[in-house]
DNA sequence: TACCCGGAAGACTG
DNA sequence: ACAGTCTTCCGGGT
């Protein structure tokens, strides 16, 4: 059952939001929850080498989050690749 | 352009 | 073998 083992992908951003990534991801209204990813490509990589899946890239991350509005774990505020948790 | 949308299929894990 | 969480691929949208 789940992956549980470490890093999920919400795991993951969570932690490059509350550390000092700015250049990559950061929170546009923290209160809000809401945050916005300022180097796509980048944030990808990183999400690579968390699951050493070589070939990650933004289309393929952002697909992961698309599952989860299903799961309200994030929705999407269209216009500015902003998403809140 | 670059990003966004979801269905379908399949990999990987505990 | 099974179910959860993605990963990969695709055609189409804004």
């Amino acid at each position: 059952m789940a992956t549980a083992g470490c890093r999920l992908l919400w795991e993951f951003l969570a932690e490059l939001l509350n550390s000092s990534a700015d250049d990559v991801i950061r929170w546009e209204d923290k209160p809000l929850l809401k945050f916005r990813v300022m180097d796509p490509q980048r944030l990808a990589e990183r999400w690579g080498q968390e699951k050493g899946k070589a070939g990650m890239t933004y289309e393929k991350l952002s697909r992961a989050l698309r599952y989860y509005y299903k799961t309200n774990i994030v929705a999407k505020v269209r216009g500015q690749r902003l998403t809140y948790r």
